[in-house]
DNA sequence: CTTGTATTAAGACCTGCTACTAATTTAACT
DNA sequence: AGTTAAATTAGTAGCAGGTCTTAATACAAG
């Protein structure tokens, strides 16, 4: 790379490590056409560790999201519940979504947290989502705040319908009315 | 730690690095209450590499993944497309939902394969679902390989209703009738 | 021509290893 | 018990990718 200003290169180098922390100081000095020891004193500058830490970062973080978008019980965050009656959860995108590369959120994350906070307001050990209707309204963009109320709607025996509105700043993005049904053993219908 | 066998510390080994990768052989050789140079030689026998290689790939791999399964056009692989008409994806579980706890997928993965097959196979740079109906049969369960197929029903202008229908083994799991919209700019429904 | 910033160099030391050699402990067998 | 094999521990050299410090250059600007 041709010879560039200080502050030039501090800012290709932080985007470049942002995009990838994996290299190496050596590395960095030959793309930048620099001594390493230029590199070093950017890195200092800009509070930038060393490659050891930053993948380190990177695998501990990822670690924990994968684990929290995957795993988690609830999809966002349960603020309110009232077993069997309703609930209401709050998912902050960007924050649980944040290797999304376009500005807009998609369907499934949406549908996954209403999907979890219906399971999630029915009072038993194993709930399965049954079937659902849901409708989107208008897209979601990063950095907007999810919040969804669940209400149940009606119950017969193990059968229960749980309706969900989600809103951004009051508006509705999406609503669903899903068949949730509860059950002790396993029977036959998705958990969810 | 107390005293154990070779078989036995190694097979722990094994665990503890699997569910944390972070240890490195000071820690362990204090845990399992033996030398350092003991834990290298489990190590060496059973192939595991040294503490930064596997921090190294854990975030490689997290990194990866966190893409795919977060940005990823079509959740699952997608096998064949004919475009405006039908296509079908195929999705592992356990490799791309590696970090379920339960034996049981939960239901906003399959929706999401059915979902960004349905939008994938429109014929236009940006789809969005409106609305759908889905219904969940059965449990799927980790390790099971879901096929998804795609079918268009109808279209009228630029409304699609498309329907999926997701088998494991030929059983059907998971149906579902999404209305998705085909859009030159932006306008009001959600992307997915 | 000096002053200040930027860059490069050099050396000691650090962590968490690998690779190898060798000694010591423990368990097993006849 | 005595011998043998397996398991464990110890010790050394060397490596990667650094940190931290001190010092030497380069170079542009006043």
């Amino acid at each position: 790379m041709k010879k560039i200003s200080k502050l030039e290169r501090q800012k290709l180098l932080q985007e470049k490590l942002k995009e990838n922390p994996f290299f190496i100081d050596k590395e960095l000095a030959e793309i930048f056409d620099v001594s390493i020891q230029t590199i070093r004193l950017d890195r200092m500058e800009l509070g930038i560790p060393e490659v050891r830490k930053r993948i380190k970062t990177v695998a501990k973080r990822a670690n924990d999201q994968l684990k929290s978008v995957q795993s988690e019980e609830v999809i966002g965050e349960l603020v309110d519940i009232n077993l069997d009656k309703a609930g209401i959860s709050i998912m902050e995108t960007s924050k649980e979504l944040l290797l999304e590369k376009s500005k807009v959120v998609r369907g499934h994350h949406i549908f996954a947290q209403a999907n979890s906070l219906a399971v999630a307001i029915i009072d038993t050990d194993v709930a399965l989502t049954g079937s659902a209707k849901i409708r989107y309204n208008r897209p979601v963009y990063l950095g907007e705040r999810l919040i969804a109320k669940a209400k149940v709607e009606n119950k017969k025996g193990n059968k229960f319908c749980v309706r969900v509105e989600t809103k951004v700043k009051g508006e509705l993005v999406f609503s669903g009315e899903f068949i949730v049904f509860s059950v002790e053993a396993d029977n036959g219908i998705e958990e969810v």
